[in-house]
DNA sequence: CCGTATCCCGTAAGATACTG
DNA sequence: CAGTATCTTACGGGATACGG
């Protein structure tokens, strides 16, 4: 291997890093996973199915945008379905499939540890912004 | 409560829901979590300590803003330790703290979801896809 | 070796208005 | 009610060069 520069070579390691995520998609995943709108929208169905403004009221602040892209992403992924009812006005449900709800454990069991933990956290970041050097 | 504009319930519903994370901080750290850099970091770091260079090498692609940034964050939040050995050249280790130990297994536990269900992702991205209307 | 400082751009995402 | 369409803006994040 000849002499490379630093971009070159992180330019090589980003395509590996590309390939290596095909055979092993946890990474692809996860940054799907990484995301503010699939955990607070995942976690709104762990109890239960929600209409469309049950989840916009739900979910203070998300945007019509937002809320609709994560949700089409998420039914896309076969985490939950969307239940269509014709009536006047429409009515639409979303629910978490038998795969959203694994997940939504998950989410919980991280959820939870952050509420164990927060004191902790905000002590470390007082420790930390009080330190001098 | 008087007629509201869409904007002035959303802004309304906004406050509400900060104010909501101050008593209950879990979205707070929600969102620090829900960050892709994080979890590589903290799964890379869960089979031991490494060095800064490591990093960079192991989380393909990374620049070394976001790798610093990334780190101090975490730092700070208690998460991971920097212990900088002032040989020469320097040598800084990084390791997770018995706090940043208990959110790796959480994890680890959401990449192993990812692994398992992958196919049944794939497999409903492809339905979805296919699904002409 | 371990970063920091700077510039810059693409895009995520919020506000807003409108439709079936 | 359940979205779509459009505009705009903030900022995440990459490239690059340099300092301790």
């Amino acid at each position: 291997m000849p002499t490379l520069t630093a971009a070159q070579r992180r330019e090589q390691a980003r395509v590996e890093y590309d390939a290596f995520i095909k055979g092993c998609p946890t990474n692809q995943l996860l940054d799907r996973l990484s995301d503010k709108w699939v955990s607070l929208v995942v976690a709104a169905l762990s109890n239960g199915p929600m209409r469309y403004s049950d989840l916009s009221r739900k979910i203070a602040g998300v945007s019509p945008k937002m809320l609709t892209q994560t949700l089409r992403a998420l039914e896309r992924d076969g985490i939950l379905t969307r239940t269509v009812t014709p009536s006047v006005p429409v009515r639409v449900d979303y629910a978490l499939t038998p795969l959203g709800s694994s997940l939504a454990g998950l989410l919980t069991a991280v959820k939870a540890w952050a509420e164990t933990h927060i004191e902790e956290v905000h002590e470390a970041r007082e420790r930390y912004d009080g330190t001098p050097g």
